[in-house]
DNA sequence: GCTATGAATGTAAGCGCTTACATTTTTTCG
DNA sequence: CGAAAAAATGTAAGCGCTTACATTCATAGC
């Protein structure tokens, strides 16, 4: 009725300016720096943003302010629970932080990493939070020519040049692996998620072999199968591997919902876990205490590193560039029902 | 080396346009609408573009071009696999379509959810993704006053004002119920996702009313407990009404999640599923089939829900608003190993 | 050869906001 | 009570881009 602004029309910083009769500077510092207004103006001017439904355009913000306090990720998938929970946590902690997070998710593809890497910058996301190290050289250039500070996370590798936080996952792979050796296992089969381009996929692998190099084993007595990231597909893995004519005495797998998927597939060919065949996997979803029987694992603190990854990119972006150093976190192994001492009775199998 | 461009500067339009020797709106339509530019032309540019690693700032464009292909989505949390498959095909499809999904959660809090809700429409968000018709009012205005298309998804009801894509979970879980009741269950205990602003848990528990009041049983004989969401909280939930004088023979859920922790929950009180408490969850997520014996429920066609959502604001934004009506999705019933008839033995217990 | 077309390109006005700087108002205090 | 300091507010210059309109250039028709 007061002010006769046109429906369909969005108002804008200069409209409020006007319905509040102050100018528009006035009404943007009531907005960023209310302590710079005084009282009554300030309501007036609240008043008149909330009679006219006004909210800020955030790109013309952007474009005059340059920042945005926006942090982008770019995980690989959403469909699953490895990633949710890490940066749930991520969230929440930037969120207190009065930063807003925007996700994307690359469908483990590097082509479209990319572009969401782009886009994500090109929307001014001030940081930015990738999983795993390994993309294209270009990419770490395009970024540090932008000087669009980057975590890397979920990994952590000592003597890598990016700033990372996270686990050795090779090592976690290696010390569950001994632990399984340790419990007499000498047929080994692996079920790793695709490793083309996926570097945790490989240090797990890499893992393995670790353990069994370290034995004196040959590392060829570890099958491995790639296949996508799904439990379904770790079923279909699982039957491929018992089929085979050396049929493993374990199956170990690079997480959590192929090691549920393997149980299933286990299952479905009628082998007893861990009677007939042990299992296990790694991260420690949720999933993995919810089986029957619960599977042993390796243990990953994905909030604490979704929480610690927040404030690292918070230091970053108020500068604290200099004492920032990549982040380790301890993974730890989780012995549940999935994983048993070879069986006698699949030792005699073998030998009758 | 040419072209003296400062370290630590992000090259702009203008500077590629120097840089190429042409002006600023040259360089535009190379980036929008080369075929508007002489080849010749256009190769130089896009070699300045290319040296200089020129990326365009998104604010800008939006400021100048009023338009961003992007849509946002608010989902009520990333830490389960309930939004994921959904919004993962979701976002499939919109990128197939050239637009960027942006996601954010609101932790199941209005608040939260209506500060999410603005700061995607002042990024410029084309087109809105919400979970569920309950909402404060006035978002929904001030959706309507800046005509942001918005379309409400996971719910279905007749007559509801709001664009919706969904299902009706009320009807969902009165079938589910009606086959409870069927197989002679009348203590009945259900565990509720919180329903203060969660109108799907609403629905749901409704529905079990509405299955009761159909057979004439009094709808008191429905204990209903709200937790949190989680696997342990169903655990818990399930515990409390386990302790009670008179122990429900069946549990409803809510979700699959909380039906697994109900089945953890059980396990611990040494109740056996299906022979001394039957479950049942809603949704049909991985998770149900993953647990032993698998999860009786309601299955949820979610990536077609989220195929169509986008098809369905695709359609908005090249302004078919006519013709466009809400969907309905069919959901049907998952009979599995936790739900079986009432069992004698209990029925004894309960008579002794 | 000259002008009417149309294609290619350039010019410049914003888009909505922040912020350095200028101006006005209020407060402080000798 | 008045001048200086401090607080509040205003003015206006961009931020990087798109696009209507103006200009230039090449082609074609007579």
């Amino acid at each position: 009725m007061i002010g006769g602004q046109d429906r369909k029309t969005v108002p804008t910083l200069s409209d409020v300016a006007r319905h509040a009769g102050v100018s528009t500077a006035t009404v943007s510092r009531c907005l960023n720096t209310p302590d710079r207004v005084i009282e009554t103006t300030r309501q007036r001017v609240l008043q008149a943003v909330r009679d006219l439904g006004y909210a800020p355009n955030f790109g013309a913000r952007a474009l005059a302010a340059k920042r945005t306090n926006t942090v982008g990720a770019v995980i690989p998938t959403m469909d699953n629970a490895i990633f949710a929970r890490g940066l749930q946590a991520f969230q929440e902690e930037l969120h207190s932080n009065g930063i807003t997070l925007l996700v994307s998710s690359s469908q483990y593809s590097p082509d479209i990493e990319e572009e969401q890497i782009r886009a994500l910058v090109a929307r001014g996301a001030d940081a930015l939070l990738l999983i795993g190290y390994h993309r294209n050289d270009e990419i770490y250039r395009f970024l540090r020519a932008r000087s669009v500070p980057t975590l890397v996370a979920w990994v952590h590798e000592d003597g890598a040049e990016e700033l990372a936080i996270g686990f050795d996952n090779r090592a976690a792979m290696r010390a569950l692996a001994e632990k399984v050796l340790d419990f007499g296992h000498r047929r080994l089969g692996f079920i790793s998620a695709e490793r083309d381009s996926n570097d945790r996929a490989r240090a797990r692998v890499e893992g393995v072999r670790d353990a069994l190099r370290a034995r004196g084993l040959p590392v060829e007595s570890l099958v491995v199968i790639d296949t996508p990231y799904a439990i379904e597909n770790g079923a279909e893995a699982c039957k491929d591997l018992l089929l085979r004519s050396e049929p493993p005495s374990v199956i170990l797998c690079g997480n959590d919902v192929l090691a549920v998927g393997a149980m299933q597939g286990a299952r479905r060919m009628g082998a007893s876990v861990p009677d007939d065949l042990s299992i296990t996997g790694f991260d420690d979803i949720e999933l993995a205490t919810v089986v029957d029987p619960p599977l042993t694992t390796v243990h990953v603190p994905h909030r604490e590193m979704g929480r610690q990854a927040a404030q690292m990119l918070v230091g970053l972006l108020n500068g604290d560039d200099d004492g920032m150093a990549a982040r380790k976190l301890e993974t730890s192994l989780r012995l549940r029902g999935t994983l048993a001492p070879v069986s006698d009775f699949s030792e005699n199998t073998q030998s009758t």
